[in-house]
RNA sequence: GGGCCGGUGGUCUAGUUGGUUAUGACGCCGUCCUGACACGGCGGAGGUCCCGUGUUCAAAUCACGGCCGGCCCA
């Protein structure tokens, strides 16, 4: 027979959790091991984006993705489930200007890039410590083991990627209007523009009708562009203007002549019915200056300020321009109506300034010509939940133009090109290092066009970040770093992430990696929905409802949270927090604690030395069906099906009915088969618990497994329990629960002590095999079985 | 204007390939220290499953229409 050592502390202690971690960065439990026997899971994880700690939402969202290595493991893969880290782009170098009060312009490049890697390593520290104690099973937390987007080897990747393309001619450069943000001083993508409702004035401006004179009254909310009028515009079926058409109007302030054109575009019960079209106010803007081939005018600079062509308010910024223009167009009564409005404004969603429309040369990566094969190349993945795969299909059919994907930034992979300042050639170097153009020498001799030897200038820009996150996923399998792995890997198996990023990180993997290998990126796709606060609400620093985590690890313990972010939500809807749910998981932590607790008391028998009794079959016949189900949650990859169910057995079941039952066998003198069948039985069901639980909640279960069962082993090398063999497996559960309820009930109506002896009592015939249990349980002298199935209790004499 | 998702006791939530008295948590009321657990046990109150129409022997679940909320796009 098998000694038990007993669990002695009286409730589940969150600050075990730290000794727990200790042992296994000691064992370095979850390091990959290449040479492995299994097959290999590869997770795609988010590298987190070293602005700031998490919030609690993120931490949750962790924890859940970490759940998927550890089911993944407990299903018997190998699991690569590397620490990433994002370290480039905008955000970092707002932050780092905004720490330090300094503009990137104005100290040396390189400076700047110190400045912001000192920052980094400081939000990383904070960063990865967190990791660590939510418990994620990634294989390193190794300073030189986690990955980073801007360490040289994976920016030197970044950069063979641009070139690949670029010599296959998917890059190339236009200077189109695009996003600019003027804060950010760079040109964002479509996909980080984010609209929001603004405040903001609605101006009506008197225009003339050329000849006529007539009064021409149009309404804006930019009358700062004025001078990039190009055009009226009035709806071709508004009765008001039918006689207007293809006249000439006549702009306020700068009496420039400008067609009245009929479109549709023009909303009839928008303002006055007349919109000016501007170079560039707009989408709309763009759209029609290209549509009826008017020719731009750029009132706002590059520096967010205004133009020459805009006469007096040169150089003032647009805010300033705006009020200026406004006091003139007032004094000289060319105002009509002014009124507040809220205007759908698009923001860059670093900086939130609103953006404008300014044409720049930039480098663009080809997109609409994907699209289509996008479109199917999804359908070879499977979307965990499938309802939010819609999100990407919706994103894809919205795309309407290709990639901008140069910055004019510092900290990013630097776009590795030279050009010939003799003949103008653009020269791509051979791929392999990390180049920095705008500080290393060229990495050749001459130019391969006109054959010059020097003045040579390398490109200053850099890229898009989601250049370099959207190759994450190779990276994870080691391209370019151990070739034959790579090949055996690709594509990885699952990139889990939050569908907020859907248009962007996700979107950007998956074109990149096909115009790479003309193949899917991933062979499952999951995404999450949004930690949000406790009204359900958006985190963010703006709205100042970040809730930190850090004092609830101490309080709940990371158990707790895990269990709770489980149990909150199903997988791809939103999730809010609530102190008092989580509460509520903590307490199911105590609870399983004091039944591992109780059982730790018993010995584990061998094989022959116990004779399991019916209700030992009852328990294990409820248990096999708990592990098909939760073994079923597990496969779809949602962990509130398993939470919930190990919830309910372990309280409702296992600790109100089974223990109940077999304590008075348990402690017994008498019959050893029979008391040692009980031991094994306690045993054997909380031992499987435990393995399904695991997954969930590492700690709590690593610490009753190291105790009671297997000190030098770990429960996350175990497999999840098979369903018990030799089960019988037809059980009148129903019964049983009701007839305990009803005895529970009686003695409290009766207000007996629950350990009052009970004279007689008849109940179904179905629990006759249960009766000797029974009996002990609720201290029954005679108990009696009936056709009928309701029970009887003779009062106490 | 279009798309997607959602609307279940006071609050939050499970369940939607249609099937007996709708799941659980938190809160609430009452009671009890019973050989692990008072961070516990036991008992209880509380729901027109957003509204309407339809399909069906049968609808929280399917269809259509509407209302409300969130997100995304124009």
């Amino acid at each position: 027979m098998g000694q038990t050592t007993q669990l002695k502390e009286k409730r589940w202690q969150p600050k075990i959790e730290e000794e727990i971690l200790d042992l296994w960065t000691k064992e370095q439990l979850y390091a990959f091991q290449r040479e492995t026997p299994n097959p290999i899971y590869s997770i795609d994880i988010p590298p987190p984006y070293l602005s700031g700690p998490w919030h609690i939402g993120g931490a949750i969202h962790y924890a859940q993705i970490d759940m998927i290595a550890r089911t993944k493991r407990m299903e018997g893969y190998e699991v690569i489930f590397p620490m990433g880290l994002d370290r480039n782009g905008l955000p970092i170098e707002v932050q780092v200007e905004r720490a330090y009060n300094i503009s990137m312009h104005d100290i040396p490049r390189q400076d700047f890039l110190d400045k912001c890697a000192e920052f980094l390593d400081r939000n990383e520290k904070l960063i990865v410590a967190m990791a660590q104690r939510l418990g994620l099973s990634c294989n390193s937390f190794k300073h030189d083991e986690m990955y980073r987007t801007d360490h040289p080897d994976y920016r030197a990747v970044t950069q063979r990627t641009f070139i690949e393309l670029y010599k296959r001619g998917l890059i190339y450069i236009d200077d189109r209007p695009n996003n600019w943000c003027s804060e950010c001083g760079t040109t964002i993508a479509d996909a980080e523009v984010e609209y929001k409702d603004i405040q903001t004035t609605l101006s009506t401006l008197k225009f003339t009708v050329e000849d006529s004179g007539e009064e021409l009254p149009i309404a804006t909310t930019r009358p700062e562009l004025l001078s990039a009028c190009a055009a009226v515009l009035i709806n071709p079926d508004d009765e008001r203007y039918k006689h207007l058409h293809n006249k000439t109007a006549v702009t306020p302030l700068y009496n420039k002549r400008v067609p009245i054109i009929p479109h549709h575009e023009a909303r009839i019960e928008f303002g006055t019915g007349v919109v000016m079209v501007c170079s560039y106010g707009d989408y709309t803007d763009v759209r029609l200056f290209r549509e009826l081939q008017l020719q731009p005018i750029t009132a706002i600079g590059a520096d967010g300020k205004m133009t020459e062509a805009t006469g007096p308010y040169k150089d003032l910024t647009i805010k300033e321009a705006r009020k200026a223009i406004l006091d003139d167009l007032y004094k000289k009564n060319l105002i009509l109506k002014q009124e507040t409005t809220s205007h759908r404004t698009p923001t860059c969603w670093r900086s939130c300034n609103p953006i404008e429309f300014i044409a720049m040369p930039e480098y663009y990566l080809k997109q609409t010509p994907y699209l289509d094969d996008l479109l199917s190349i999804i359908d070879e993945m499977t979307f965990f939940p499938i309802a939010n795969k819609q999100i990407l299909i919706d994103w894809i059919n919205s795309v309407n133009r290709d990639w901008p994907i140069s910055r004019r930034r510092f900290y990013g992979t630097e776009i590795p090109l030279w050009y010939c300042k003799k003949c103008n050639e653009t020269i791509i170097p051979p791929p392999g290092p990390y180049y920095q153009p705008w500080k290393n020498p060229p990495p050749f001799k001459a130019c391969p066009k006109c054959g010059a030897s020097e003045n040579f200038e390398g490109e200053t820009r850099t890229m898009d970040t989601w250049m370099d996150s959207s190759i994450s996923s190779l990276i994870v399998i080691s391209y370019t770093k151990d070739e034959e792995l790579f090949h055996r890997l690709f594509p990885s198996s699952i990139r889990p992430q939050g569908k907020d990023i859907v248009r962007t990180w996700l979107y950007y993997s998956i074109l990149r990696v096909y115009q790479l290998f003309k193949a899917p990126a991933f062979k499952n796709v999951w995404i999450s929905g949004m930690g949000l606060d406790e009204h359900g609400e958006r985190m963010s620093k703006s709205r100042g409802n970040i809730i930190d985590p850090t004092p609830l690890f101490d309080q709940y313990g990371t158990d707790a949270l895990r269990l709770w972010g489980a149990l909150e939500a199903s997988l791809g809807s939103d999730f809010r927090f609530s102190e008092g749910r989580l509460a509520g998981a903590h307490r199911f932590l105590t609870k399983l604690w004091n039944i591992s607790r109780f059982i730790s008391g018993f010995p584990q028998p061998n094989a022959e030395e116990f004779k399991l009794q019916p209700a030992d079959h009852w328990i294990l016949s409820e248990l096999n069906n708990l592990i098909h189900r939760a073994k079923a949650g597990y496969d779809k990859l949602d962990f509130i099906g398993p939470a919930r169910e190990l919830r309910t057995f372990t309280w409702d079941l296992f600790a109100s009915h089974y223990l109940e039952l077999v304590k008075g066998r348990a402690y017994s003198d008498q019959n050893e088969p029979e008391r040692n069948a009980a031991w094994h039985t306690l045993h054997t069901v909380l031992h499987a618990i435990m393995k399904l639980l695991a997954p969930i909640c590492p700690f709590i279960t690593e610490k009753i497994h190291r105790t009671l069962y297997d000190p030098n082993t770990s429960i996350h090398k175990q497999y999840f329990p098979e369903p018990v063999d030799g089960i019988e497996t037809d059980h009148p559960t129903e019964a049983l629960i009701q007839f305990n309820t009803d005895l529970w009930k009686h003695k409290k109506e009766h207000k007996m002590s629950l350990r009052a002896s009970i004279s007689t009592t008849s109940t179904t015939k179905a629990l006759k095999p249960y009766a000797e249990d029974l009996k002990l349980m609720h201290n029954i002298e005679t108990l009696k079985f009936t056709t009928k199935g309701n029970t009887q209790i003779l009062p106490p004499k």
